[in-house]
DNA sequence: GCAATCTTGTAATGAGATAACGTCACACAC
DNA sequence: GTGTGTGACGTTATCTCATTACAAGATTGC
């Protein structure tokens, strides 16, 4: 098995139900959401959730949403590579999109390079309103 | 006086407080170490704090870090006119810097266009190693 | 078997943020 | 001057988010 891309047929019991309360998900979850949807699949704990959330983002499987202290089912095939995401959340139904942009990276990294800045992970999320919202 | 740009000679008492705490810290500060800094001018709640610091935010003179859950004061002259900055933390020494790039903001808006998103806010946090602290 | 390691369960606590209430000071109309 | 609106302030309680600490099972390799 490949030791570095992980498909939900790896996962430990207690991961495979947070992933799956956020895949059924259309939006973003709070790690206390996910654990109160798991209480009848005997989740009593918010560590039980935090640990698992640890690996599935580890993982690549998750992202988390720093601006919401929420956790979200990556849903951008191909984002594996790809260590700058930006994230548009909408803030009137919550759905998030993932993106990924070469020039915006390649900007990012020019300017980490131009003040000698060890970029390590880059955080970009952008809130509004999405194309549906806008319209209501 | 300009009602849009503001100093700190227009701060109320509590704002001012919190303000020369944000401004004598050289990195970033938690809102409750803030509390606990200022607890001998009479500060005794999470409140008196948070609600100076939305304020202060308001004005643009101190920007919150998501990625943190904390506060820095703004030590980018300029700033203002600019709601697209990009904030370079140092993970070992906690220094933050500050960088405005139009091509970044450009790019962003771009991308946002080409989704239909109206883009209201823009967080972007980058996480590494100053030039000093790759050194050491 | 046995040790090393990983995963899990549980309780307690720490850290970040807000709700709900009441008070006070001040500007401004009447 | 009295009423009224507005904004800042103080206090308590509560809510949300996250981690520490300790013990017990499961898994793997030898
Ligand atoms: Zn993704
Ligand atoms: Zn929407
Ligand atoms: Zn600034
Ligand atoms: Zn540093």
């Amino acid at each position: 098995m490949n030791e570095h891309v992980h498909d939900t047929a790896d996962l430990t019991k207690n991961q495979t139900l947070v992933m799956g309360a956020l895949t059924r998900s259309k939006g973003p979850l709070s790690a206390y959401t996910i654990l109160d949807q798991l209480r009848d699949n005997g989740f009593r704990a918010p560590l039980q959730v935090y640990r698992a959330l640890d690996k599935l983002v580890e993982f690549g499987l998750v992202h988390r949403l720093e601006s919401l202290n929420a956790f979200v089912a990556c849903r951008h095939p191909g984002c594996d590579g790809d260590d700058t995401i930006a994230f548009m959340i909408c803030e009137r139904c919550g759905q998030v999109n993932e993106i990924t942009d070469t020039a915006l990276a390649a900007r990012l990294k020019q300017l980490a390079g131009e003040a000698s800045f060890a970029l390590k992970k880059t955080t970009i999320e952008l809130r509004g309103l999405c194309r549906t919202c806008q319209a209501a």
